[in-house]
DNA sequence: GCCAACGTTGGC
DNA sequence: GCCAACGTTGGC
């Protein structure tokens, strides 16, 4: 079983929307390493859900992956904001089926995450507080996720 | 809104 | 294949 952490702008797409409609696609990656990373992805793994570009940023709970990758036909649907006309030949995209695991009872923010990783090696080696990271979906070590659980209240 | 950092595009 | 210009991400 591997370990993954997905951000989502909270005004798009929340934990708690998440939470209410159980199992949702997690579609709309445009971007080829995120891509890479989804075909990777195995049902049962577990992910982290974090909040970004919003107000209170950082790691809100934890998902399941509920399905093996499939193509994001968001990609072929010309209304859909996430339209990319060359999917269609030679450019298809990935998505994947995630399911509400919990919500921490706070946020763990990317701030105290920061923090924390001063004097904690496991923390301060994740790539998400790697200088210029953007990448919206990014592999996490076991050990890097018994960490953030053992920082997360739940 | 600003801007650093990274990704993508396209001319050469 | 190089690299400048542009677009996007995302924290602040």
């Amino acid at each position: 079983m591997a370990y993954w952490l997905l951000k989502s702008e909270p005004d798009d797409f929340s934990i708690g929307d998440l939470k209410n409609k159980k199992v949702e696609p997690w579609n709309g990656i445009r971007n080829y390493q995120a891509r890479n990373f989804i075909r990777k992805m195995k049902p049962d793994d577990k992910a982290f859900f974090y909040h970004s570009s919003c107000k209170a940023i950082g790691i809100v709970g934890s998902v399941r992956i509920s399905s093996d990758y499939y193509e994001d036909t968001l990609a072929l649907d010309s209304s859909s904001p996430y339209y990319d006309e060359r999917a269609l030949i030679e450019n298809p995209w990935s998505a994947i089926d995630v399911e509400f695991e919990n919500m921490f009872e706070s946020i763990l923010p990317l701030s105290r995450l920061k923090e924390l990783a001063v004097h904690d090696h496991v923390l301060a080696s994740l790539d998400l507080l790697k200088k210029g990271n953007r990448l919206s979906v990014m592999p996490i070590t076991t050990e890097q996720w018994q960490c953030i659980f053992k920082y997360a209240a739940l």
